[in-house]
Order: structure tokens, then C-alpha cells, then sequence
DNA sequence: TTGCTCCTCACGTCACGTGAGGTGGC
DNA sequence: TTGCTCCTCACGTCACGTGAGGTGGC
């Protein structure tokens, strides 16, 4: 005897719901009704949902479904493309897995650039922000080359970062003076960080306006003050 | 001087309709407005979006990417719960490209339930569709007993395959003898196919009917006068 | 009569994309 | 004036899920 939609998608392990689609998509031929107008489906229409839903589970959606030759038993070309997208996904999940991994063993914080894991708790606030307006706006080489300044720290940061609003412009010379030499030496290694202009990405007029809209908003008046003396005395 | 959506999303590296989406799914502040109505966004705006873009980029749902406080930088639980997801996904996905392998493998049509690409090519057109419906109505230990059945392959079944439509009563009687005698050992031996009443999945009355509707609808009339005599000669 | 099933709309989901129709800036 | 940008609806996507409102069967 004929099955009901409800028996149809029970014997087929999926929903009424899911029927009806295939109905709507035009996957799954309308059965003929009984006088009451309920459907009554025959095996064709189980094997074809069967089918459909076999396909579905190896990942194939419901319109290559529907223009896959029912003559093709065996689509070789489908199959490997459908198994091509899978691994481009699983690659892509395991890179997302690989990060995440990163952030939990360096303990980082989630506001860091990709690849910025490593760099870890060390980072002030103010610098993940700045991280992460630079990593839209540099390009690979700059990037390299701000990663490998982040891992090294000297005592003159945490001053920096503690400097004190009021501080004096004594204070503030000496602080300079000292950071300075350091950030002139960077320089001379870091040559894509040396010519910054060479190494954005994207549209320059954006990307240097923002870049100073993020230094502005990242850093108190007081440090604002060490890094205009720290730019004059590298020239 | 403040950005407009385009340039806000040009900086994220996202599209303006992202944007504008993340305003009204309540992720992201409106910025003030200039006189003619175009909004001004500034650093803040940049770094929620770059934000929001790096935790959809590790496959957090916008969701709860909404309810993570923004205080919390190191949400050590939210990063597990991800990554346990991402690993059962790639599971799964894995599982299915296993299941494409052996099915390119074997050259075996895909309209065979999962775990039968072994059986590849021998198969009969009326025997896939009754192994589609078996897999499934019948539970595990069936199942695996059918698999391994389904390997062994013997001369009569081709005869059994090419059985003419007008088979004398005198073939059918040969034919059915000659098949009786595996069938009678393979029960013996398939304890779980031998009594299929107790080894049927779902519900019972379904199951199986659509074990009778798949075999009718499955194998021509000479054939099933065949399975008939078979099952009156094995008791 | 009650509870269960069937039917057909219509709308919701998720994270946006795609026009539609109108305005502002240079 | 032309071409480009901005704005706000409104509807589309994908594979269904969730009611809503009405009917049939026992």
C-alpha cells in the first residue's frame, strides 16, 4: 500500500518538510493522491529521495542534485569536484584550528591580527589596536618585519606605556632620547618598516590617514608628545 | 577626517552591505551623521568591525560574537567551544571524503548506501535500489551481515540477473534449487539476517512493507518466482 | 467529541548580496 | 550635465523549520 508524506520521510530518514522541498525544487516527482487529496508515494519516490538525500549527506547541493544526469550512475567528474571543495574546506578549518591553537597556548588575546598570536600577553592595549589597523593597511614583507619587532621588548616600552599624562618635557626628551636609538637601529634592519609609504596595501590615501587615526587614537597626549620627538631625532 | 561606508569597509577589508548588516544585527554603534545624511565613522568604528571580522573569520557565529563581553579579551571557553566544533566538522568532513575515495575506488555508482562502495560494479541495478531501502530499514548487525554477503558473488546470481521474462516453470524450478542451497548455508551462518523480524530499525509495520514494495518493484516477475520458490524450499 | 494526521500558505533562519529608486558632490 | 557615491527599503539566497489555519479519519 501507498505511503504517506510522513511514512515516506520516516522510511527515508529525513522531515515532511524536507519532501515538500524536494517537491518545490522540482527534485522529486508529485505522487498521484487519494480522494481526499493526501499524496500516497510508491518505492520510486522512496528511492528517489533516498537518493537525493545520499547525495545530500556527501555534500552536494541540491542543484547539482537536480541537473545531475539520473542516467550517470557513476559521475566521476562530480564526485572528484565535490571531494576537491571538501579538502579546500577541511584546509581552510584546519588553519582556522591551528590559530585558534596559537591564541590558547600563547594565552592572547582574540583582538590580535592572524599571526599575531605569539606576540602573546606582552601587548598593550593601545598596541593591539594599532596591530590591527596595520595588518589591513601594510603589506606581507611590513608585516614580517612588525612581527618580528614585537618580540623584542625593552625595559623603555613599559615606561612608555606607564608614562604619566603630565609628565614634563624633561621627562619626555629623556624618554625619547632613549628610545630612539633603538628605533633607529629597527630602521636600518627593518627596511620595509623604513619605507612604510612603499608597503601599504590597498588604497595609500586610506591606508595612511588611517594609520594616523589609529596612532592618534591608541596613545595618550603625553606619549603622542615621545613619538613626534622620537620621529624628530631619527629623522 | 571620518570615513564613509565604503571606506570603513575598504580598510576592514568587507563590503559595505557587511557593514551596514553589523548596524542593524546591533554589533556595531551608527557614527554620527554629517549635514546631508552620510555617516562618519571613525578608529572606533574601524577596530569593531576589524574585530568583528576576525572572530567570524575563526567561524564564530555573529551571534555570539554579539553576547562575548567586549571586556573579555581572553574568552579561553568560547575559543574551546569553536574549536571543538571545527574539529567535528572537519571529522565529518573527513568521513565523507573517505566515503568519495572508495567510491572512486571501486568505480561504484553512487546511488549505493554508505558502506557498500566496496561492492562496486557487480551490482545489479535491482539489487542497489533493494540495498537502499535495506540500509535503511535493517539495523547494524544486518547491515554488516549484508555487506559481507553482498561479497560473494556466485555464477547463479548472474543467471538469477538474466533470467528471461518467459522462464518455463522448469527453469525456475532449476534455477531456484540450485540457489536454495547458499541461501539455506548463508542463513545459517547469518545469524542476523536468518531472523531479519528482530534486526529491523524503525518502525516495524513500515519497515517491513518497504522491504516487500522494494523487492516487487525491484526484480521482474520470472525472478520473483524464483525468490518464492527459494523461500518454500529453504523452510 | 478528542486527538492525531494531512493539506497549503506564509514567514523565519543566517550573513549578507542584489537590485530599485532617489539624492548629493564635483 | 555626467558619472560616481551615498542613502534606505525590499527582496533573494539555501535547505529547510516553524507556526497558522483549515480539513479528514477513527
Amino acid at each position: 500500500m501507498p505511503w504517506s508524506t510522513r511514512q515516506l520521510a520516516d522510511l527515508a530518514g529525513t522531515t515532511v518538510k524536507a519532501v515538500r522541498y524536494y517537491h518545490d525544487a522540482g527534485l522529486l516527482d508529485e505522487p498521484e493522491r487519494a480522494a481526499n487529496g493526501y499524496k500516497r508515494y510508491g518505492v520510486e519516490h522512496l528511492l528517489r529521495v533516498l537518493q537525493i538525500r545520499r547525495l545530500v549527506e556527501l555534500g552536494m547541493p541540491l542543484e547539482r542534485v537536480a541537473t545531475m544526469e539520473r542516467a550517470d550512475r557513476h559521475p566521476v567528474a562530480a564526485i572528484r569536484e565535490l571531494d576537491d571543495e571538501i579538502a579546500a574546506t577541511i584546509e581552510r578549518l584546519e588553519g582556522v584550528r591551528s590559530e585558534l591553537a596559537l591564541i590558547l597556548r600563547h594565552r592572547s588575546p582574540i583582538d590580535l591580527p592572524e599571526g599575531f598570536a605569539a606576540a602573546g600577553e606582552r601587548v598593550s592595549e593601545a598596541d593591539r589596536s594599532l596591530l590591527m589597523v596595520m595588518s589591513r593597511v601594510l603589506d606581507a614583507d611590513a608585516l614580517a618585519e612588525l612581527r618580528s619587532v614585537m618580540d623584542r621588548r625593552d625595559p623603555s616600552d613599559d615606561e612608555f606605556d606607564a608614562l604619566a599624562d603630565d609628565a614634563s618635557d624633561a621627562e619626555i626628551e629623556a624618554l625619547a632620547t632613549r628610545m630612539a636609538e633603538r628605533v633607529a637601529a629597527d630602521a636600518r634592519e627593518m627596511t620595509a618598516l623604513g619605507d612604510l609609504g612603499a608597503h601599504l596595501s590597498g588604497r595609500r590615501d586610506l591606508a595612511i590617514g588611517a594609520v594616523g587615526e589609529a596612532i592618534a587614537h591608541a596613545y595618550r597626549p603625553a606619549q603622542l608628545r615621545v613619538l613626534i620627538r622620537i620621529g624628530e631625532l631619527t629623522g
